[in-house]
RNA sequence: GGGCGGUUAGCUCAGUUGGUUAGAGCGCCUCCCUUACAAGGAGGAGGUCACAGGUUCGAGUCCUGUACCGCCCA
């Protein structure tokens, strides 16, 4: 047996090994490619950037099918003969890495501010470098090939300058602004977050409905203080106003109701006073208030609330801000000054109570945001931001996905992305953080004016002093990661790679930052390179366990999901396989461990079939002093003629479902052809020949070199699924080979490669004999180790039976000796009988067939047979005939005809039986 | 409120221009440690393809509606 492959498939023995002669050979350079001739620089060529892991953590499962699928593309094009690039790297993730440094401080008992800036930075360099090298460790562990000598992290010089360059540009072209308007704060981060970054979740709240007291001729105003239980004594007119957040009416600036609302005609222009802090407010009216809420009345909070924002830009009101950065009421709160915002809450309500104000409390469920990052719940807040204006860039980025400059795959989500694109709003850059991309804008002290220069400036561009100060914020971390298909690449300066591998070929992510990553890369792709960055999205879904649920690190089992633990116990392949077979594009997957177990196992497979082609060899050709360039010509018999055409097919399939990004099911295909034909059934046919009495080491050449050739094509077209081990089997074939490593093996030519319909015509009946004669074995309880005698009454195809009596026999377990073919014949009294199509098999099983239960089997499959002719033949009558296609009609003759022929061999036998 | 996806065997999922008797893995039943493989082999049972209409010679596949589950946007 042979030595180079053990008895049973370890994973954890090949990978990594596998993995640092790949990379100390330079196989994942482009450079390499062409040195070794594989590759042409004026060729076609293929890039890939991947989607850049936050250095916050480590990879999971979403990361591993990042890298599944972005391999197989990479691998696949590699082995096309494409100039092959897969950049690797990861992102700085601003809040993401703040956050965890700041924890981790606070271990310490420290904040970020008693360390200061620069040691603060320090600090989450080296969070940062501990866990870039863990994240490319693992990648290294599920077998990615890009190109690690070209690594990147968004805040290395290179693409920190294109992030400079790229702001000043959008500065200088006004597309980026700076002014104090409503964003969404995050009191927990004190930094400023997108929309994007500010998730709504469903909660369970309350609706409380207050009355603000109207001032007319019996009212002037409050006379008592707050809290007395007498501030509104006097009032006798009231607006209902209701509201989730009751605290914000510290800030409240107006009263609306809607314009045609008959309810409140008279009291518009009318003057209300605000609870606690006294404050006269006109009562207005807008078209915005809906009538059918709540009171139809609302109190408007121009610098907490989006809407009231708009409200109250259209009627010139004041704007109230009542929190400070970490969500305190501040000193516009009044009696309320210093209280954290939900204590706020409770005590305003309980005041309101006190002086009558509250009119009822019902239960509400409202949408609140959150901080993506740290979940604290977010606040609308008047600050002081910069802007990116996108609506042009956005239209940019419309027109590129409509004209097809660049495809989404799958197509539904074109529609997704251009409806956030029409209907997006300007995205606010600056956060409130010390990780990050420094804003480039100088203020200058003197003149007041903004200087944005790529080099530091020294001097104000405006007057020229040198009393100038950088902006203290830096920019959203998807600034960043923007551009990274083209900062990656060396620009803005014009480097090789950007004239080779720009603009690239696909993105590659998970629908989930669609928005978020995707569409910016594309609109500051076109704005900055004046080219789509990729021509296609690929995207995949999301991966649950197979329960559907989410996976989170608090799950009690969450270690059964982490990608490195499913490595160490099934192996990089298997994980990748599955990943790649158990989805379609953009559809969220099931991960099942049974189906990683079931690609380990087919991982196994290979490696024992490979075992089986060895040890043939190692009996036959192996055992001779000739070298594998003397080998003689296999002489294909029906068998390898047969798998041969079954191979041409799957390569041409496979390599046009890969084309059209059906990595699935291409997969799969693999997978049924190399268990279900190759092993199943080649390799036993094999077996007949190689383990024959008086065969030599070169009389079964033929089998030898079938298998071994079947099996290094279709490891050929398994590596992009399964890199590893498909490597490693190929290796140790003992053929004369065009590569030194599979990695860069010439993907197979599907138009080399012939069908053979008559070989494929034959084996299948031959096929079809065998399994119904096991069958009947079954049926019957025969020894699966016994030789039975058969007899074949097989009409035309006799010759064809007789030719391959070798091979029935072998795999039907006939007996040789009391093996008969006939054109007809007259059939023997005690015996099975199996019809396929016009050939019968009869099986004298002495003392075994019980002659009632022979009939009764019989009568079923006639019954059967019967029924489907019945269908056949009323398909044929109607206007099937007519109208389907002729070659669809033709098939349906020919099946009737041939369950017209079984039929009739049946009723024959049933009739012999009595 | 608008949009999208899902619903196929006990479980997890395939099924892409509509065309044989709807498939796989796991699980289940029977038999087998046969010289590549028990992480295996041979055979078997198991599905009115969520429901209701429609188009068509023909629908898991196309259209309309309904139910349930999930997601996205506002």
């Amino acid at each position: 047996m042979t030595d180079r492959l053990v008895k049973i498939y370890k994973p954890q023995d090949i990978e990594e090994r596998i993995y640092r002669w790949w990379e100390e050979q330079g196989y994942f350079r482009p450079e390499t490619m062409v040195e070794k001739g594989m590759a042409t620089r004026d060729g076609p060529r293929f890039c890939i950037t991947m989607p850049p892991p936050n250095v916050t953590g480590v990879l999971h499962l979403g990361h591993a099918m990042t890298a599944a699928v972005e391999d197989l593309m990479t691998r696949y094009h590699r082995m096309q003969g494409y100039e092959t690039l897969f950049l690797p790297g990861t992102d700085h993730a601003g809040i993401a890495t703040q956050n965890v440094v700041e924890r981790e401080l606070r271990k310490e008992g420290l904040t970020r501010h008693d360390l200061g800036r620069e040691k603060f930075i320090e600090r989450c360099w080296e969070w940062a470098h501990e866990h870039r090298a863990r994240i490319t460790e693992q990648h290294k562990r599920l077998g990615v090939s890009c190109d690690w000598t070209r690594d990147r992290f968004t805040l290395d010089p290179g693409l920190s300058r294109a992030v400079r360059t790229a702001f000043v540009h959008l500065f200088k072209k006004g597309l980026i602004y700076r002014g104090t308007y409503l964003v969404n704060w995050c009191p927990r981060c004190t930094s400023a977050i997108s929309d994007l970054e500010n998730v709504h979740q469903e909660e369970q709240g309350h609706l409380w409905t207050i009355r603000y007291p109207i001032v007319d001729e019996n009212w002037s105003g409050p006379a008592a203080e707050w809290g007395s239980g007498r501030w509104a004594e006097g009032a006798t007119r009231f607006i209902e106003v209701a509201t989730t957040r009751p605290e914000t009416l510290l800030g409240d600036t107006a009263v609306a109701v809607h314009p045609g609302d008959e309810r409140y005609k008279d009291l518009v222009g009318k003057t209300a006073v605000i609870p606690a802090v006294g404050r006269p407010v006109p009562i207005i009216a807008d078209e915005a208030v809906d009538p059918q809420f709540g009171t139809g009345a609302v109190k408007v909070t121009p610098a907490h609330d989006p809407d009231d924002y708009e409200i109250g830009l259209r009627h010139g009101l004041e704007q109230v801000n009542i929190l400070t950065d970490t969500a305190e009421i501040n000193e516009n709160g009044g009696p309320y000054e210093g209280l954290d915002r939900f204590e706020c809450r409770s005590r305003i309500v309980a005041d309101l109570e006190k002086e009558g104000l509250l009119v009822r409390v019902e239960p509400h469920t409202h949408a609140v945001g959150h901080c993506q990052r740290c979940d604290t719940i977010t606040e609308p807040r008047i600050s002081t931001q910069w802007f990116v204006r996108i609506e042009p860039l956005a239209e940019a980025a419309i027109q590129a996905v409509r004209d097809g400059r660049i495809r989404i795959v799958p197509r539904r989500f074109e529609k997704v992305y251009f409806n956030w694109l029409e209907n997006i709003r300007d995205w606010c850059i600056s956060r409130q953080l010390w990780w990050g991309h420094r804003i480039p804008v100088w203020y200058c002290d003197d003149c007041g004016g903004l200087t944005s220069e790529v080099e530091d400036p020294a001097v104000c561009a405006h007057c020229g002093s040198p009393n100038i100060h950088q902006d203290e914020d830096v920019l959203d971390t998807w600034f960043s990661s923007g551009l990274w298909p083209f900062s990656t690449l060396g620009w803005p300066d014009e480097t090789e790679d950007m004239r080779r591998f720009y603009p690239t070929d696909v993105r590659e992510t998970g629908y989930d930052i669609l928005f978020f990553w995707v569409a910016r890369e594309i609109m500051l792709g076109l704005e900055m390179t004046g080219q789509a960055p990729f021509s296609v999205v690929y995207l995949h879904g999301l991966i649950r366990n197979e329960k559907g649920q989410k996976i989170s690190k608090s799950m009690p089992n969450a270690h059964l999901y982490d990608p490195l633990n499913i490595i160490e116990e099934f192996g990089a392949d298997a994980l990748r396989y599955t990943l790649l077979t158990s989805s379609t594009p953009g559809n969220d997957m099931n991960l099942d461990r049974r189906r990683i177990e079931g690609a380990r196992n087919f991982a196994n497979k290979i490696w024992q079939a490979t075992r089986f082609a060895l040890s043939a060899w190692e009996r036959g050709l192996g055992s001779t002093d000739l070298s594998p360039e003397e080998y003689p010509e296999p002489e294909p018999g029906l068998p390898e003629r047969w798998i041969a055409s079954r191979l041409a097919r799957l390569i041409a399939e496979v390599t046009d479902l890969i084309e059209h990004y059906q990595y699935g099911e291409a997969g799969r295909r693999i997978k049924d052809f190399l268990w279900g034909e190759f092993c199943d059934w080649y390799l036993e046919i094999s077996k007949i020949a190689l383990y024959a009495d008086g065969a030599t080491p070169t009389s079964t050449a033929t089998q030898q070199l079938t298998v071994l050739n079947v099996l290094e094509h279709s490891l050929r077209l398994l590596h992009p699924f399964m890199p590893f081990v498909t490597e490693e089997l190929w290796q140790a074939l003992p053929l004369p080979k065009e590569t030194e490593a599979l990695i860069l093996a010439p993907w197979p030519d599907p138009s080399r490669w012939q069908v053979d319909e008559e070989a494929e015509e034959q084996m299948d009946l031959l096929m079809g004999l065998i399994r119904s004669i096991r069958n009947v074995r079954a049926e019957y309880d025969v020894e699966p180790g016994k030789r039975i005698p058969a007899l074949f009454s097989a009409g035309p195809w006799a010759g064809l039976l007789r030719e391959h009596r070798d091979l029935l026999a072998g795999l039907a377990r006939i007996d040789l000796e009391q093996l008969t073919i006939e054109e007809t014949m007259e059939p023997p009294e005690q015996a099975a009988t199996v019809v396929v199509g016009d050939v019968v098999t009869y099986l004298p099983l002495a003392g075994l067939v019980d002659l009632e239960a022979e009939r009764e089997r019989l009568s079923k499959q006639i019954a059967d047979v019967e029924a489907r002719i019945a269908r056949s033949e009323a398909l044929l009558a109607g206007e099937f005939a007519r109208k389907a296609p002729p070659h669809v009609v033709q098939r349906e003759r020919e099946k009737l005809a041939d369950l017209q022929a079984t039929r009739k061999q049946l009723q024959e036998r049933l009739s012999r039986l009595g």
